[in-house]
DNA sequence: TTCAATGCAAAGTCTTTGCACCATC
DNA sequence: GATGGTGCAAAGACTTTGCATTGAA
């Protein structure tokens, strides 16, 4: 398990406070679940919430929105979208670049994360060929993971 | 603008009773809206709504949804998530493979699609290292459109 | 003192569901 | 006359907002 250390959480004081915030109990809360269940969990708001109350007893479910909404904005963390209708949050480890993916299992619903570079290349072609500024990229596979695939040997959808 | 074909209009309504669906006048209205107003648009289901109920008055807003959920299942719609709570829906205009991706810019909205090999060989050397068996993939570039960058000149964020 | 932050409850948005009625096979 | 489809309204899920209160600089 990941530990949420004083040099991360020196850093995210001053991102905040250079914007206004403040590190409050609660999203120090909050910051420690993402860190410490973090990665790649990808957990909801509503898991968040949930887990971060058992460090902070009083925290509200706006209060996990509205913090997750400003380290949105910061980049200290990344809101994903699977298409189920509820988003996930991914801390940012801060390796400056967002060059880690996902492979979303259909059958049990894991995520795993991997790296590849072969992006980069993509990027920069595209952006001379369509004349756009790319700033951020999200890519996901879909499909099945090893053991997914061994429990539905035979079936097959018409 | 694409128009929906006769062809196109056989084959989907012979997918929808294959799976013991009826091609109504609803859902004519709904494909037809896709087909035209379509790609790249990606529409929500409300731009939908409102488009297709000029073709057809009566329209609800529920059979839009559950037409949408049905091609969805039949491949005949894309559905898209950009993580603004609401899902785009893009007609599979069935080239069988999903290759193309969208450049959203930030600016102003707009999404570009593009067409990309590499992925393939990403593909399939990520199905190799991870043992995973790819189905589908998603990958969006954020970013400036050149209009937008333009009207940015000299913007900078901190 | 000031202004961001909070908890709660209410409101919002997008989507789904229940139900009685229609239409098609 | 079964079975799928529809419109409407109600319900649901997730998220946001209003407001009075709290708390740190």
């Amino acid at each position: 398990m990941v530990k949420l250390d004083e040099q991360t959480l020196a850093r995210i004081r001053e991102q905040l406070s250079d914007h206004d915030h403040r590190l409050t109990p609660q999203r120090q809360a909050i910051l420690q679940v993402l860190v410490e269940q973090g990665n790649p969990q990808h957990m909801s708001a509503e898991k968040i919430f949930m887990e971060a109350k058992k460090l902070h007893p009083e925290l509200g479910l706006a209060t996990v929105y509205r913090t997750l909404e400003i380290f949105e904005k910061l980049g200290i963390v990344y809101k994903l979208e699977y298409g189920d209708g509820q988003a996930r949050f991914e801390f940012n480890d801060n390796v400056e670049e967002h060059y880690h993916h996902h492979l979303i299992c259909l059958g049990c619903g894991k995520i795993q994360e991997f790296n590849d570079d072969l992006l980069e290349d993509m990027e920069r072609a595209i952006a001379q060929q369509a004349d756009f500024d790319i700033t951020d990229h999200c890519l996901r596979f879909f499909g099945y993971c090893s053991e997914c695939r061994k429990s539905r040997q035979g079936e097959r959808t018409p």
